[in-house]
DNA sequence: GTCTATATTAGGATAGAC
DNA sequence: GTCTATCCTAATATAGAC
């Protein structure tokens, strides 16, 4: 498709892309169900009328919000998993690359894990949208080279036998729940926001020995 | 305060409490925000206007639901760690006592880490009221005796040394977050419903070894 | 493209009969 | 204690001027 238009002037792209930030913004903090189309409108500095002149619906705004964290998610996972990095350097590079994203987005696991559970449809949607390939073949895409690197570790003796999928969902349970849970984490460990940020960081740089030695033989 | 009735009849106690499962199971599906009194209504099978007599607000409701999720979560879960089972013991009994909860309730770790990230002074609140501690002194009784079992297996060269803080953050969140994480587990597992139910119950009887494994020395 | 003003509906809450 | 009917605000959405 096209674009006749010289395109768009800098003001529009500006716009649409503020609008988008403050619903991410939004959105992420209150929920789907819990935002509201003025708050989003105030916060992008602009009227409530023009967040339905760019995305017509809540629910398209919120869609369109929804497919970004999802991408801003799994895309820098999938490549991790998928490089051709050694195992042990894979596992320290997720680590890495959770906490720092984390860090930076508190409200962004609990946003993400309610939101799929309420729009059971939304995540298929969108890979089904991306890969254009059926659902298990894009299962085995992140797995196939997991379950190789295992199995060399495996038969070198370096590694206990566990199946790829145990191996990636405590991989990223260790992770990410510890921020998804954090004012549980802060209450029951008594920790105030610093106290939660030191946690975090000696937890970035333990946790990937940690899993490690959990799957030796 | 002494009741002079005889005692509400039974009809009454059924009624309220037939309205606090619906509410229950309407506020965990749905979330606060995305609940509506008309469902949870429906659900009880009564009208509207009960709800108010009973509850006087949806807010009340919701806030005497998420009281009953949060009791259900942290009582069984303090009581085997503030237990006098050997540490190994404690460990197992985790394992199982979340995933059979959590077998039986799909939507609730969900909810209930969407719900504590969107009203953060309800967990503390809650807290207040049932024990009437300072909030540091409740952290150090479930920490404290975690912590006295650690250094006696570091002492006996069996552990190596591990905060109490990060040991009980990691169990837990190895047990929690597949299920709060469901629908991307199957996504990405390329599971349907009865291959994710296979994956947790042998995650279930692996899950205890391989965390013990992680701490060994 | 952006605003003001307004339509419309949904949803929480209350009044009052029984 | 339970219902029907109604109120009232909040929130999404649209019309129309600029």
């Amino acid at each position: 498709m096209v674009k006749t238009e010289p395109a768009r002037d800098a003001r529009d792209r500006d716009t649409e892309q503020r609008i988008l930030d403050a619903a991410h913004a939004v959105f992420v903090r209150r929920g789907t169900a819990g935002a509201r189309m003025q708050e989003i409108a105030d916060e992008a500095g602009v009227n409530k009328a023009l967040l339905h002149y760019y995305f017509r619906s809540k629910d398209r705004l919120a869609e369109a919000v929804f497919a970004q964290v999802a991408r801003g998610i799994f895309v820098p996972l999938a490549a991790t998993l998928a490089s051709d990095l050694p195992l042990e350097e894979k596992v320290m590079r997720l680590v890495e690359l959770e906490h720092e994203q984390l860090t930076r987005s508190p409200f962004l696991p609990g946003y993400f894990l309610s939101e799929m559970n309420h729009y059971p449809d939304r995540l298929p949607q969108l890979v089904a949208a991306a890969t254009a390939m059926p659902p298990d073949a894009v299962a085995e895409r992140v797995l196939a080279p997991l379950r190789r690197q295992i199995a060399e570790r495996v038969a070198a003796g370096t590694m206990r036998d566990i199946t790829a999928e145990q191996f990636l969902v405590s991989l990223v349970s260790l992770c990410i729940f510890p921020f998804a849970a954090r004012p549980m984490v802060c209450l029951i460990l008594g920790l105030d926001a610093d106290g939660f940020a030191a946690f975090m960081e000696s937890r970035r740089r333990e946790l990937g020995a940690f899993f490690l030695q959990a799957v030796r033989p």
